[in-house]
DNA sequence: TCCTAAGCGAGACGGTACGTCTTGTCTTCCA
DNA sequence: TGGAAGACAAGACGTACCGTCTCGCTTAGGA
């Protein structure tokens, strides 16, 4: 419920829509892709596609929330045998690294180089959200830190994307779990230097 | 010598042109800019512009050359007193960090936010060399390395540029030094640990 | 039937367009005419333009098959009391000279100076389909004539032609039936001549 | 005397100019030539062209006197053996005839498709020139006469060179003599015809 | 013979028009 | 009568020419 109650025609469209957009962001990269381009590809007329949404971007973040209920499918899952699930800010990244193995065709399209800076705003902002709560109680905003929290963070989820970016810009030449402990290592001990020196 | 003699016209409207886009990326940023602003900035015919450049992204890179001559000219200067040199990446660091304090507004509309990607990716190119031939020196590609120095290179860059854009997109809330001394003591220790262990 | 069933707006739009035209080659005649021109005195959107026709000559064309389809319209008319239809190509450039003396504007706009050699050309082809019919029963195409068919042809159509411009460029001084027996007094001698002559 | 003393230099030039638009005009007719095209063709600077000539059109004005020059020298050299000259409006369009039957590329080039509407006036005016003194002492300007002297002048010429381009257009099939014979037997009677026939 | 005014090559420049492209709105048609 | 189709206005794009201009170099012809 909650859910407004939608024209079957409506939801067929939107799908449409949304289909075509990925397809052709792998194709050719979201930044060259003309809502003509989608009309075209899915067979729609010009109106149809601003009934529906106010432009590209405004598709996109559609898409992204489809993408979002994906990621919480996928995270809510039990993890497979023998991959068990630690607590804490790595499990995070883990999952995102499982998932971007699993939907690689989805994540290059979106977050690699040819998704272009809307989708990598979009996907900072959620995982941004999805931190707070833990950030906000694991790390004091103590204003004496060496390094303040929101540069920490900022730190944090710039250098995860960084590290995503770059293995599926790569084909993915390592496991999901290489990259998520390579990250590990690379971001633990200074987020801990920095959250344990004191000015 | 070694530089084509130009028609001092021609100096003279590459100036304008660049001046002009500058301004403009700092009052609507980079996407939001039309030729045709910039014509009517530098007061210029369209012809013009499309003599000296390709197109927009085109004159981009121009002022980009011009940008990395600055950052040279500083880079070279004798730190001022009490600012001693130190060696290795860490000054590279330090170097940018002060140089975008000194020409902030260069920085924040070519790095900031209005500066879009490209800019973005001709800087990390730029950093990409500059650190090349230091690291080539510094980190022995081994191949037992528990990071490969791919990853690390391209980690560190893009924690640098997070951090740098983080602190122009924040009007510089703290000194070029406590800028860089947080970036170390967030990048360094995962460095020097992924260095360290071997596979 | 059997036209395409179109908007009704594209009609409005090519009609706009036409009337554009035809106004302004009156003004300052065709080969100054710019699309712009057209569109600001049109109002209607330089894409909307293109949407339709090709270039000013494709329009300029189009408004040709306009004129066609009023001459045929008239030309099917039973002539005025007094204004006996003879038979013969001789009723032919009458029918012209009548039209042009009803639609001078149109003609004035199209055939005279202001209309530049385009419209000359579409108008020689169009003649020349007129008379092909005609023509090929009425004179035989004899090798041993003194005149090649061809020839008189071509001789025919270009005397017409220089008549019905000189009159319209100045202003029909004379009426359409003065025009034509005029016409006729000096082509029709030197073609009978040719057609009786042979080799 | 009367001229202007005058570089040798200013002589090349012109002289470079005028051949390349005659030989552009052959290659690819008269209005598809840019100036740009007469410049690479004569190796010449552009501010060099527009010291000489306001533009194509004036260029071609140059090169119409010229081509004057050319046809009084043919006009004045006694006929060949068995060519007898005879007097009066005849021996004008056979000179005409004969003199592009010797310069076909020339006035290929000038005078048919090619050469477009600015040379046509040309022409137009310089044989309407050619005629003035003549036909005012031939033709008296009768205000009764049948055709007014305005029209047949005007009919005259048109004829003239509707016959002229039809033989350069189609290659020249038949001899000088016999297309001046041609139009003789087509434009004569009617001439005389409306000259007699008084109102 | 030298000097100087000019012709000239090179090409930058401001302008203007072109035909293409994309966007977001708005109207018409049809089911 | 509400959604699909697509015509439309707006306006930027990059290209092509035009005619003006500025700059030095070269060179012819008068001193």
């Amino acid at each position: 419920m909650g859910q407004i109650k939608m024209d079957r025609r409506v939801q067929r469209t939107r799908q449409l829509l949304g289909a075509a957009l990925l397809a052709l962001i792998v194709e050719k990269g979201y930044a060259a892709i003309t809502v003509q381009d989608i009309l075209d590809r899915a067979n729609l007329g010009r109106s149809t596609f601003y009934a529906h949404f106010r432009d590209k971007d405004d598709l996109l973040a559609g898409e992204f929330e489809h993408f979002k209920e994906l990621f919480e499918q996928f995270d809510a899952q039990p993890p497979a045998e023998g991959q068990r699930r630690r607590s804490g800010e790595c499990s995070l990244s883990l999952a995102f690294f499982r998932h971007a193995g699993e939907q690689h065709r989805l994540y290059k399209a979106m977050v690699g180089k040819s998704g272009g800076e809307t989708v990598r705003k979009l996907l900072y902002q959620y995982i941004s959200g999805l931190m707070k709560s833990h950030l906000e109680q694991s790390i004091p905003d103590d204003e004496n830190m060496a390094v303040p929290r929101e540069v920490v963070v900022h730190y944090f989820i710039s250098s995860f994307l960084a590290l995503l970016t770059y293995w599926l810009d790569n084909d993915m030449p390592y496991s999901p779990e290489k990259m998520d402990a390579m990250f590990q290592q690379l971001v633990m001990p200074g987020v801990k230097a920095a959250l344990g020196n004191q000015k």
